[in-house]
DNA sequence: CCATTGATTGTGTACGTGCACAAAATTAGA
DNA sequence: TCTAATTTTGTGCACGTACACAATCAATGG
């Protein structure tokens, strides 16, 4: 193993002390024009890496990580998230983070507006944004920039920000994954149906109709035709979406496969076994306990996964790369893996992301 | 974030030195049973953890890490292994891990005698192990054992040995997921193909053969019937194999679903475009560069991925655990997640992602 | 030209562990 | 009981970085 360069190299070469490059490396100005011209290009010359491990030792400061995102219940996509933000902190647990959560609520804008305004005055060193409500997050963000905080978006993007990082997964692939599986999984002339959100202004809904548009590209580039009906029920409370889709259903009896482009699949998967329906093929997205138990069950054929608890670690991970090593990625997108989960392969990945 | 419990409180409370805790963490013997009582005693109740900054900091030893594994070719299986281990290291760059890789031809036993008899002789601190052949794993095995050197399995699992911990896969698992994903891919009243490997006493022939029980397995538990065609063709040669696959589906016209239980499924989807049929799906193993090519032009349906880079990847960690911090599991057995890889989410596979 | 101020640079210590070596305690031998 | 050998215990330094503080240099005004 090579012998690393170290900042007293650096600055032996460069003919100035080690603190002219410390306060180069950590921006903490009064250095001259001059010097740091030399310094920098000795940098450049030697490729210099911090080391991870006397970083962390001599480190004195403490960070403040704030994470603002929407409530995170166990056994669902927030609560997996946090489990990797957890996760990532525990691995980095000899670096002093503290940390402090802002949970709004994903389907109230007042809630979010509140949680969102407390986030400044807690002084944060870095921001984990978990984004659904557009204007609210560009609000936020403005605010972080001018204070010069930076953060990390996971799950969704939102535009008009200027996040270190984003890890999120490609929507539109997701539905054009969706659109070959239900192809793979029924006949050509068997129907399809589509059921979404319709929600508007709400970026989770946004990803519900990127995923549309994904599906019906898939579809469009086949080369035959399949018939897809597009269903306007929005499957977001039980009781209330069972009898539309049930109705729906009755309409359209040769329909022998579904996507259900949101979180809810299981409320579809409840409707169809409460008919006793059976030879319908369903997806949908994300581990959720109850999509979970459907794909245990049968009732669910496949169920998309886009790494919550991935998203989540990486995100941390970005974080302390930017405080302890000051690299400050500019805007960098980085796509999660979208896995295909089965009954058969549920086990593995509940490991991972459940427990 | 709690102050950590460093060494010299540990020792304060024990009524003794930091040289004996440090003698005792890393059984260096020389200390008397009452010194050493006492400090467990302690250890036990402040539930003490070594600071893996500080003690990579200090650590001047080089540990030598030997990696016993088939010949790694980029884009094929032991390549993306290679690609883990090799970030993992990268990760940990600041250990002094010396690395040496004792490669062999996982086709022929003489070749992987010679490798593994020279393992001993590198004096190596801990040995990662990609096995093939039982019983010269087994000889390894018991001589590492004698000498008290750790070692870590990857892919496969060998019986007999005293591995601290296996990165492998659930082989029985992925059987049943190629088994539903055909049923799911085809309709119920067709037929169904299945290639192996004929190799007998090579582990990853074992490999095919848990993945055919595995199948079996599903469509046992189906509650009807599938006919499935057992070939005994043994796909390892493109040019030699040809023939046969052609001639098998010249015999077997109503096949329209065919798993091929090593990572030569693209020498199936070859012979299946060279005949001109495109309506049989294929399933097969391992995103190797030809298997890659094949589910991008559509011949091969999905492939499925049994993270080969995440297994190197945690095989290193594993190790390192072990030298460091002293851990020694016993035999502890860690199954990857089994993703299943389809056209759409094969770019997200492709970017490599470790943990 | 000197004093004062502010900008820039250099120096020293702390962080917690690993390890070498010195010191002390115990045991063995005569 | 005294010495030598051996076991056990304690001490101190190095690792490379962060950061506080001291030292030096340049600029400005009188």
């Amino acid at each position: 193993m090579a012998r690393q360069v170290k900042i007293k190299d650096i600055a032996q070469m460069a003919g100035v002390s080690a603190g002219t490059v410390d306060r180069i490396l950590h921006n903490r100005g009064n250095v001259s024009s001059k010097s740091r011209e030399a310094v920098e290009k000795v940098l450049a010359e030697t490729g210099y890496k911090f080391n991870i491990h006397t970083s962390a030792v001599s480190l004195k400061k403490a960070y403040k990580l704030v994470i603002a995102i929407p409530t995170a219940i166990d056994g669902e996509y927030w609560g997996t998230v946090r489990k990797g933000i957890e996760h990532a902190l525990d691995e980095y647990s000899d670096i002093a983070i503290d940390c402090e959560y802002a949970f709004y609520n994903q389907f109230d804008i007042f809630s979010c507006r509140n949680s969102f305004r407390s986030i400044a005055e807690k002084k944060p060193s870095a921001v984990i944004i978990g984004a659904t409500f557009a204007s609210e997050t560009v609000a936020l963000c403005r605010r972080l920039d001018k204070e010069d905080i930076p953060y990390v978006f996971v799950d969704s993007v939102i535009d008009k920000t200027n996040p270190s990082e984003t890890y999120s997964s490609d929507q539109n692939a997701c539905g054009r994954i969706v659109g070959r599986l239900l192809n793979l999984f029924t006949p050509k002339d068997a129907e399809l149906a589509v059921f979404g959100s319709r929600r508007i202004g709400n970026e989770r809904a946004n990803n519900s109709m990127t995923r549309m548009k994904g599906l019906m590209e898939y579809f469009g580039s086949l080369g035959y035709r399949r018939i897809i009906k597009e269903s306007r029920i929005s499957v977001q409370e039980p009781e209330e979406s069972k009898k539309d889709i049930i109705r729906f259903l009755e309409d359209n009896p040769a329909v022998k496969g579904i996507a259900v482009l949101n979180s809810r699949g299981y409320i579809v998967a409840d409707s169809l076994a409460a008919c006793g329906i059976k030879d319908i093929r369903l997806v949908s997205f994300d581990l959720t306990v109850n999509n979970i138990r459907c794909v245990k069950d049968g009732t669910i054929s496949a169920i998309i996964c886009q790494r919550p608890e991935l998203q989540g670690f990486h995100a941390v991970k970005a974080i302390i790369r930017t405080l302890l090593y000051n690299i400050k990625e500019k805007n960098v997108h980085h796509f999660m893996p979208t896995d295909i989960v089965i009954k058969e392969n549920l086990p593995m990945y509940k490991e991972i992301y459940v427990e």
